[in-house]
DNA sequence: GCACATTACTTGCAAAAAGCAAGTTAAAAA
DNA sequence: TTTTTAACTTGCTTTTTGCAAGTAATGTGC
């Protein structure tokens, strides 16, 4: 459970907007997807995503998910350019978050990745488990 | 399932994309979440609640929910001043990312509200059947 | 060892969105 | 019929986003 930091002030104590503040952006919670869903670990994979974000927004985020203990962030031993992005603990437990949102959008919008959603719809607590087996796995 | 309008153009296919693209805001999952669990109904409603939205950002908000097919908008038939906000079926539906969202900060930041976040630990799905259940009937 | 490539950024600037304060309109209440 | 109330809109400033270009550190091929 982490205090705030200085600078920081919610507007309100409610936990739905502690989650707003934190990932109400149009860009943090595709970063999280990519690690989670993808694997993605480094600068250049994020900025090789589909939807294309910027890469002075990509570091932001990238700072900011850091900040408030989403993921870590190490050099690479095996090749110094590197930065190895990871989910913590907190990170993966944005599993459930990101698994309704799938599934809200793929149930009323229209969408792709229709292999992905049928996964979630048959077995959404067995993905989860699958997700955070493999972090737990990775993180190590 | 809606189809894009005009001028919207997705960034991507993927439904967390779609979700974010039409959520991800420091706003709309408040908004959201004060119908929801609140009940408010009216503009008036909405500016009250703690996190101080402003008039012109929450007309914006609620023109975009409407659009989206989140919310409904009528006159109030016993006072003619009023509009009345209502969540449809597809809002009603964001019951469960509303519920991982605040079970997520619970757990992690430091929140407020404990009375329903114990409710959402100890009967999630008992919940989300309640707030079904409450819409449902207020929306005839 | 040196040129070239790669990775992860930063910087500067323009465009878009958010936020504040004040004003407007239509309907209801006194 | 004057005053209140509800739901906005308008104008302006500040903040955030996004693009394009540049930079520093490390690694690779010869």
């Amino acid at each position: 459970m982490r205090n705030l930091t200085a600078g920081e002030k919610r507007r309100s104590g409610c936990p739905l907007n502690a989650s707003v503040e934190i990932l109400g952006d149009r860009w943090s919670l595709l970063i999280i997807r990519d690690m989670m869903l993808r694997g993605f670990r480094t600068y250049k994979e994020f900025l090789g995503s589909y939807e294309k974000i910027a890469t002075n927004i990509l570091a932001d985020r990238l700072r900011n998910l850091e900040a408030h203990g989403i993921i870590t962030v190490e050099r690479d031993a095996s090749d110094g350019r590197k930065q190895i992005y990871k989910l913590t603990e907190k990170g993966i437990d944005l599993a459930p978050v990101l698994t309704e949102m799938v599934l809200w959008a793929a149930g009323h919008e229209k969408t792709e990745n229709e292999a992905l959603v049928q996964l979630m719809k048959k077995d959404k607590a067995g993905l989860i488990a699958e997700i955070r087996k493999r972090w737990e796995k990775a993180r190590k």
